[in-house]
DNA sequence: AATTATTTGTGCGTATGTATC
DNA sequence: GGATACATACGCACAAATAAT
């Protein structure tokens, strides 16, 4: 049995009273200790509350200026970034994944400039096709920085995903992430099995260490991938 | 002076323990009690911080089993989903929309089974393009129920756009957000000025207020557009 | 411009609940 | 069942920010 946590009740009264509009938007809501005296709970058990609420983007607190319900409820979606093996497991398919070409090669310019290195740091790039059911699922090209992360260069890539090897061995604390649509080019209309100019999902990922930059991919998802959220 | 909080000092010590790997994935880090001890604070405070990591992915928690560091840090983006006028003005651009149509309509079945609504709902179809500095920018295209948003019949839609009168009127709390790229129709491509079949970006969303399905809306992206998060 | 009052933010000590080994 | 470690809750206190004076 697990019991309803107080502070989900006071949570769940006050979404109640913001979606019926008892609390409307841009309205300033009782103090935390007026709540707490109303519902019966202790103040820090509201604030809680209250503290999840905003985090979510539906109140706005401010000291001396109060709790206030957000005029545009920015809504927040989580996307969480699994590894692609699991991504692929998670839709009940069987994943595999073939070693295309990997070779010490400098960082093209623009790559080189999002990760923010020097011109002559040694990388490696590699590149991967991974496979859902035997189908192609994604292309993955890849950059690493050797500096960052010393054991690459004898990572065994044909048994573990670079992307899977990469997780487990360098920590990494931050990055940013893009999404576009882009037509496929030949070659990745050849490998993917798609016709050339297909319009096709491309993820673009830049990783950075606590100390320094690690990794820069380029995702190419075969056709048919959505990219889900539920809010 | 802003002084740092006492669970952000166990928070990034903790964090630096991980990324050093002083803590090592998946082992077991020390109780609450003994961190407390350790690092000269309440219980609750070294609770705090560890359920900030845990939120975060970097720590699994269980009670009894302890705590332990993931083995796999799942990642979380946290994609906030702007109004389209925000999203335009947020890259230093002027907003603006024309309704191209707006006529009462049965929706399509498989939008009508997304929103789970039953056959002979009365919905409306709207149909707009936003621009940004006078290009195009994207184009949208909405099934609204009536029942659920009464006052939506009368909405101005030419002076705000139909997005932005639903987020102020009518209150929703789940949905689910799907990003796909498809290829540009012909009419697509008139209205958004590229060539038939360019790659394009697509979100279709599906919302859901507290009592009944609001709305359904694909908006497709003129080329050149990016989804980036910060990780 | 300085002061005060108010409201949220944080922290501690303690106690109890709950899941799970 | 018992022991253990996290989860929640309370009451109190003080700190920090800032609207109001």
């Amino acid at each position: 049995m697990t019991r309803r946590p107080a502070w989900r009740e006071v949570h769940d009264e006050a979404l109640r009273r913001i979606q019926s509009r008892e609390w409307t938007p841009g309205a300033l809501i009782p103090g935390e200790a007026a709540l707490a005296d109303e519902l019966g709970h202790a103040r820090a058990t509201v604030n809680r509350a209250l503290r999840e609420l905003a985090e979510a983007g539906l109140l706005e607190r401010r000291r001396k200026a109060g709790t206030r319900v957000a005029l545009a409820p920015q809504r927040r979606a989580r996307l969480s970034i699994p590894l692609i093996r699991e991504e692929v497991e998670a839709r009940g398919a069987r994943h595999a994944h073939g070693l295309l070409s990997r070779r010490s090669a400098p960082m093209p310019e623009p790559v080189r400039l999002a990760l923010g290195l020097a011109p002559d740091t040694p990388t490696e790039r590699v590149e991967t096709l991974h496979l859902a059911d035997g189908r192609p699922y994604a292309h993955e090209l890849r950059w690493v920085n050797l500096a960052a992360v010393p054991g690459f260069a004898e990572a065994p890539l044909d048994t573990i995903s670079a992307n899977e090897w990469l997780v487990r061995h360098a920590p990494f604390d931050r990055g940013t992430l893009d999404y576009a649509a882009a037509g496929a080019d030949a070659g990745l209309a050849g490998l993917l099995g798609c016709a050339e100019g297909a319009p096709l999902m491309v993820l673009e990922r830049a990783t950075h260490g606590p100390a320094a930059p690690v990794t820069w991919v380029r995702l190419s998802y075969a056709p048919g991938f959505r990219l889900h959220m539920d809010i």
